[in-house]
RNA sequence: GGGUAGGUUCCCGAGUGGCCAAAGGGAGCAGACUGUAAAUCUGCCGUCAGUGACUUCGGUGGUUCGAAUCCACCCCUGCCCA
């Protein structure tokens, strides 16, 4: 349930309440795509880090190791000890990102599984089943994640087709939590927004799913290399039209600065690999902007990542430290990075909220959009 | 002392007359990354300079139109025998 706090603007501060716990929002959910954030990190690291969502893969965990085997070890909460809300991502965006490896037709999707070549079949009712399986909080409705960019004949086909797997996916969602056997009879349901970057489509496709009574609305299909300046636009043409009294989700969003707009034009909700893929590459987020650890130039800095940040990598250690970490490939490299910036991008989070408490929310904005985005 | 294998650009290592500033790897330097096929990928990596020029393959001399590559001597290393 999303109960609206404050607007300021389209800005809003909200709780969104699961049975897994409620989510303050805006909020920013940490991918743990199989099950673990890259970089060795576990539900444990996941509190010290200020996380509220983790979120996990529909396709991934199918592949490995099977939704069946999940739900026999008690379900993705259980499995993984992480016991706060999970979202589930429906294996929509592998339909772009595994695009060399897959067939769309209108009953669904066939895969060739990037692990073991093996064909496995995907459409609406088998993704609801298999995130049915995982017991995660929320599912996501399985959707076509459209290339950028794409012709209007074939944005508006499979936004058409988009629209047709959410009434399955609803559909099949409703009967199996009825169903008694599901390991989260509570199990909520988010539909995404499709149109690539027509607003007529976008407008038309979210009218559309308004109607449906979703648990919450995500907007997908964007940051997959249009300008940004393009995104902004496309989120701000489908917000009058996105229900007022349910959460929004912004699908694989993005920067600091790209959240800070999203916020601004009325997303609750975000999620991203760029802060754990980033830091995994020794490209780190501070409140000065984005250095590379691995630059020569902190070879001998004493000083941590950002001296302003308190997460467990920076109450601790060094630049010249973490940077010899990388250099010699030792993976505490990549978790102490990892942590951090995720504790960076938890606590933008936070400070945006509390700027909205506070009504501080356009300073921070106009403080921080460029600012955070900018490498030093 | 005798025999033998070798000495290549930061390191390892290919190259045995021109297509060689010299394969490949490592190291180094820098960049990319947006619902994760990513501990991945890309670029640079002798010097100077916009096509090009210059210095380089243990040393010195020589053969040749042309040498990292052939010859002579020297220096240095590894291994074997004394």
């Amino acid at each position: 349930m999303y109960r609206l706090i404050k607007q300021i603007g389209t800005a809003r501060r909200a709780a969104f309440e699961t049975v897994h716990g409620t989510v303050q929002t805006p909020a920013f959910q940490n991918v743990a795509t199989c099950g673990a954030i890259k970089g060795a990190l576990s539900a444990l690291d996941l509190k010290e880090i200020k996380t509220q969502v983790m979120l996990c893969n529909t396709y991934h965990l199918h592949v490995r190791p099977g939704d069946k085997l999940v739900k026999d070890m008690g379900g993705l909460h259980a499995f993984t000890r992480w016991d706060g809300p999970i979202l589930t991502d429906s294996g929509g965006f592998q339909v772009f990102s595994l695009a060399g490896l897959r067939k769309i037709r209108e009953e669904g999707v066939t895969f060739q599984s990037h692990v073991d070549g093996r064909k496995i079949f995907m459409g609406p009712e088998e993704s609801m089943q298999i995130q049915s399986n995982l017991g995660s909080t929320i599912a996501m409705a399985f959707d076509e994640c459209v290339e950028n960019p794409a012709p209007h004949k074939y944005a508006k086909e499979s936004c058409d087709r988009t629209y047709r797997w959410l009434v399955r996916c609803q559909k099949e969602m409703q009967r199996l939590n009825a169903s008694g056997t599901a390991v989260n009879p509570h199990q909520l349901l988010f539909g995404i927004n499709q149109g690539c970057t027509f607003e007529d489509l976008r407008i038309e496709h979210m009218k559309q799913i308004a109607d449906l009574d979703l648990d919450g609305y995500a907007i997908g299909g964007l940051a997959v290399g249009e300008p940004k300046e393009v995104m902004y636009e496309i989120i701000s043409a489908v917000e009058p039209y996105a229900p007022k009294n349910k959460i929004r989700y912004l699908m694989g969003v993005g920067t600091p600065g790209n959240m800070l707009e999203a916020v601004r034009r009325g997303v609750d909700l975000f999620d991203c690999v760029m802060p754990s893929r980033n830091a995994r590459h020794g490209h780190l987020f501070t409140w000065n902007g984005i250095i590379n650890i691995n630059n020569q130039k902190y070879e001998r800095d004493d000083s941590p990542i950002d001296p302003q940040c308190d997460c467990p990598t920076c109450r601790s250690f060094s630049r010249a430290y973490i940077r010899h970490l990388f250099k010699a490939k030792e993976m505490l490299a990549m978790r102490l990075c990892v942590m951090h910036n995720l504790y960076f991008y938890n606590t933008l989070m936070e400070k945006i909220r509390a700027s909205l408490d506070d009504d501080s929310f356009e300073a921070f904005y106009r403080a921080n959009v460029d600012l955070l985005d900018t490498r030093i």
